[in-house]
DNA sequence: CTTTGGATCGTCT
DNA sequence: GACGATCCAAAGG
């Protein structure tokens, strides 16, 4: 229970979708570690063989394995020498396709996630980020492969009844170079949470004529 | 508030 | 050998 609502599981038949359409509909979800709760509020699409920033774009590796395995798994990655991220795998088995968890707003634990981020100064400085979220929840990748569903490693993907915002926030991808300008990342509008608002400018190359700005 | 550069290492070329 | 699905502190306005 999380005030007087209770927690279901999000059907496994929701995110076996492609990740399109799965993406939107996973925020406003609970992601719940133990006594760590946060609500999903930013998302992104990463999809196989037709997208070259998905780490799948090239086939199956040691390190993607789990992005080929079946809906409701947890693929967690390490990048930039120093940082975990966390995506819910969509799709059926051998077919690649994610939603990375890029922000969430906190819940319950917050003393938890405030002792595990020591550099987060206010509460939006928790989760206002793919590898703040996993920090805060202390999620690793010893994570990697855990089903979000059964809650096989202490960490379940659950509705309280919220509904997905009815006109998500929707823009180009952050932090990519390739197929930058797809607008595959979704946010709930307003949150503070969100990692890169709405309306925010990206750093772009100086004298790049007609760079493109993420809206 | 915004901008800039450094940290740091697994993965794939 | 190059490059990240990033974050943070510091410096400047």
């Amino acid at each position: 229970m999380i005030g007087r609502r209770r927690l279901v599981p999000i059907s496994r038949r929701l995110l076996a979708g492609d990740p399109l359409d799965v993406a939107p509909r996973l925020l406003n979800t609970l992601l719940v570690c133990g006594e760590r709760v946060v609500r999903i509020v930013e998302v992104e699409v990463y999809r196989g063989a037709d997208d070259p920033a998905s780490h799948a774009f090239r086939g199956a590796t040691k390190r993607n394995a789990t992005m080929f395995g079946p809906a409701g798994l947890l693929y967690v990655y390490f990048t930039y020498g120093m940082h975990w991220c966390a995506n819910v795998v969509c799709r059926p088995e051998k077919v690649a396709g994610a939603v990375l968890l890029r922000a969430g707003a906190p819940l319950c634990g917050l003393e938890e996630m405030a002792a595990a981020r020591p550099a987060a100064r206010r509460e939006r400085d928790l989760c206002s980020g793919p590898a703040k979220l996993c920090q805060a929840l202390g999620i690793t990748g010893a994570h990697d492969g855990a089903d979000l569903l059964t809650g096989d490693l202490g960490i379940r993907l659950c509705t309280d009844g919220t509904e997905p915002p009815q006109d998500p926030g929707n823009g180009p991808r952050i932090g990519i170079t390739r197929a930058a300008e797809l607008p595959w990342r979704w946010w709930v509008p307003g949150d503070p949470n969100v990692s890169v608002p709405a309306g925010a400018r990206l750093r772009q190359p100086a004298g790049v004529a007609g760079a493109p700005v993420v809206s």
